[in-house]
RNA sequence: GGCGAGGUAGCUCAGAUGGUUAGAGCGCAGGAUUCAUAACCCUGAGGUCAGGGGUUCAACUCCCCUCCUCGCUACCA
């Protein structure tokens, strides 16, 4: 459908999750983009409904809450108010902001899934669960810690071990235990509701893979694709947890159970556009019913698969619902070479960033955009900031309306000069003004924000141009009335400029139209040149932008350095000893010097060679997880260290009978452990 | 290894359905200019489009293979 012919339009804004405040990923992946797209369908007059919300759900919150030893609500409403006035001071227009602890949030997610339940969607299935005796209630994945099967890591987590980064299930651990109480946990039947996602396999091939593989963007088509084409096919995917923060299960014999937080919080995008047309005054309906209604989420590209295939699966079966129209997920966005990390704090904060830059909320939206992850993982450099305010928002944008303003003040007392005969030049100039807001609409309509603004940029090289090329400062000696045309035409230029740049530079549009006294304009002005009508008095010249000196960015690449460094001696503490065990414990042990003969890759493995040593007590075959630190060359004819009486373990079909024993360096790499000089193979170590 | 996304000038990136001398911005060099936050404007240098095969009259653009980066996933006794 072509995009003029929708009637309106619901815009969507990732719920930001409440367990930390906003960084620059946060605005690059999808409010700044989202923002830029509603602000222009606004100016274009279109009727649009732009929402978002908190995120107050999930497990990741209770144990924030639980460490810091205050209730989930109260870390919630922490980051709720944080988030907000982040979003607030960075001009993110939502229409409504709305948080999922909400009570129309809770009834309308419930409704969703009684619906659902209704329709006979869900399987039931009972598995069994870790349970905690003492605190009296199941344990989320990330509550249960215990040994890693893998890497012996002893605080592995259920879910995930965070040392050898491999994903677990909590029964894989060795030695569980209740991160609330301490205690074992035991294995305890519970009932869950899933979603058989396998049934809605063809539609979604069909609605995404054929329908929109034209529209759709390719890292977005190919996440999908991954999915919906993947081996196995779809899950089914529980849609409940046993947890008491949350939304409760709506069904009986459900105590104790709550909504999974990505059922969740799609809906409430619903529920906030209920509460939004509510205060309103006008019916919510049509914004997600209707047929003529445009649905667009924006995103990050660790969205895709919750919006492009679990939410539109929820709203098909439910009914009634339009689905999205298009999802255009950004990649990430990393700092300096490096992966943003809330946890490592590595990361660029809003409410910091306000603090050392104050009224530069335009500087770094700019530099987010044109330097936007669309279509793949891009750096946030603060060299490159500088760079980008210095020589393109001051030397180009702010250079070229503060020329056009200084000159009308200096030769005519800041009266907008009459316009009189036109010459080529000032034709072509006019013609531009007709030509770029065109383009930035189309560029902006199909989702290429950082092609838009660099189009407003040309807009503003334009006007540049056309004053360097006129020379008024020139011709106001002899040809006063064609300095008065020039000036005439470079001040609507300018007015123009206001116009178009609004969706992404929102604060210095307004700083324009003060400057030009203008207000209540939109897209549909863009393109006239009587804009500023002769007579017409100008303000004074206010600078838009100013410079960033090296050492401003100077002194935010010291705080990332101090930070990094700071991570490198926290994340890399010497692991702490052990519990004490019996010299027959020990004894257990038999470990030995052994001679590596062979070595070579294993067909299939990027982490495992295939080792070939000699025991003294004979050849044997171990497989080892170190092709990432050694090739094969380094390890042969080696002495090494190894545990030769581990029970063997068959891996990718070959049994391994041993285990080579390695020292691990702080930053994760293997070192071999030699013995001081040639030793006899098969001498014991103890 | 499987799946997905990328690998285009020093840097950041554009390059529907294959077709004249491969583009932009920044940076760099030179020039011009002085209204402007020494900014603007003009000109120029710079690329065997990751590498190798193939299809074609013609490939950055299609096919195959290899290498590298990132994400998800499997193997680390």
């Amino acid at each position: 459908m072509n995009p003029k012919n929708f009637k309106r339009y619901t815009v969507t804004a990732a719920l930001p999750y409440a367990n930390g405040p906003l960084h620059i990923g946060h605005l690059a992946g999808c409010y700044i983009p989202s923002d830029i797209y509603v602000r222009y369908l606004r100016s274009r007059e279109r009727d649009v409904a732009y929402v978002c919300g908190s995120d107050e759900h999930g497990v990741a919150i209770t144990i924030k809450a639980r460490k810091e030893g205050i209730s989930p609500q109260e870390v919630v409403d922490r980051y709720h108010e944080m988030m907000k006035r982040s979003f607030a001071e960075f001009g993110i227009s939502f229409d409504h902001y709305s948080r999922t602890s909400a009570k129309i949030h809770h009834e309308t997610a419930s409704g969703f899934f009684e619906d659902l339940y209704q329709k006979g969607e869900f399987l039931e299935q009972t598995t069994q669960q870790y349970y905690d005796e003492e605190a009296g209630q199941f344990l989320a994945d990330r509550y249960i810690e215990g040994t890693c099967p893998k890497c012996g890591h002893e605080h592995a987590y259920g879910d995930q071990c965070e040392k050898c980064g491999s994903s677990l299930s909590p029964t894989d651990l060795i030695n569980p235990k209740s991160k609330l109480s301490g205690s074992t946990p035991v294995l305890k039947d519970t009932k869950h509701w899933f979603l058989d996602l396998a049934r809605y396999t063809d539609f979604l091939k069909n609605w995404i893979l054929v329908d929109h593989e034209k529209d759709w963007k390719t890292n977005v088509l190919g996440q999908c694709r991954s999915w919906l084409e993947a081996g196995e096919g779809l899950q089914a995917r529980s849609m409940t947890r046993d947890m008491d923060w949350g939304i409760p299960v709506p069904v009986e014999g459900a105590e104790g159970k709550v909504l999974y937080v990505w059922f969740d919080a799609p809906i409430g995008y619903i529920s906030s556009t209920k509460e939004w047309a509510a205060e309103k005054g006008i019916d919510w309906e049509p914004y997600w019913k209707d047929e003529g209604t445009k649905l667009v989420h924006f995103i990050g590209k660790d969205n895709i698969v919750f919006h492009c295939i679990i939410f539109p699966a929820i709203l098909k079966t439910h009914g009634g619902y339009v689905l999205p129209d298009n999802v255009p997920a950004n990649e990430f966005l990393n700092l300096e070479g490096d992966k943003i990390s809330t946890s490592r704090s590595w990361a660029v904060w809003l409410h910091e960033y306000l603090e050392a830059f104050p009224g530069k909320q335009d500087v770094l939206r700019y530099v987010l955009t044109a330097n936007a992850p669309e279509t793949k993982d891009n750096d946030f450099t603060w060299k490159d900031y500088q760079l980008r305010n210095n020589s393109e928002l001051v030397a180009i944008f702010g250079n070229f309306v503060n020329r056009a303003v200084v000159l009308t003040h200096k030769f005519y007392n800041g009266l907008v000069p009459a316009l009189g005969d036109l010459s080529d030049i000032d034709r072509d100039a006019l013609a531009a003004l007709l030509e770029f807001p065109e383009k930035i609409a189309a560029s902006i309509e199909r989702y290429r924000f950082r092609e838009a603004l660099s189009y407003v940029m040309d807009f503003a090289r334009t006007g540049n141009k056309y004053l360097a090329d006129t020379e008024p400062w020139k011709s106001i000696k002899d040809n006063p009335e064609r300095t008065a045309t020039v000036l005439n035409i470079a001040l609507n230029i300018a007015a123009n400029l206001a116009i178009v740049a609004e969706p992404f530079l929102p604060h210095t549009a307004a700083k324009m139209y003060k400057m030009f006294g203008l207000s209540g304009l939109n897209w549909g002005d863009a393109g006239k040149h009587g804009l500023l009508k002769t007579g017409k008095t100008i303000q004074p010249a206010e600078l838009l932008f100013d410079k960033v000196e090296d050492e401003t960015v100077a002194a935010q690449v010291n705080k990332l350095m101090e930070t990094k460094k700071q991570n490198e001696m926290a994340v890399a503490p010497v692991t702490p000893m052990k519990d004490i065990i019996t010299y027959d414990d020990f004894a257990k042990l038999d470990m030995r010097v052994v001679k590596v003969l062979a070595a070579e890759p294993m067909p299939k493995s990027k982490k495992l060679l295939k080792l070939s040593v000699d025991t003294g007590l004979g050849t044997r075959t171990v497989l080892s997880g170190v092709a990432e630190h050694f090739k094969p060359e380094d390890l042969i004819g080696k002495q090494v260290v190894m545990l030769i009486n581990l029970a063997p373990r068959k891996i990718m079909g070959i049994d391994s009978e041993g285990m080579i024993l390695m020292a691990e360096d702080k930053d994760g790499s293997l070192r071999l452990l030699l013995p001081g000089s040639e030793t006899a193979n098969g001498s014991t170590i103890s």
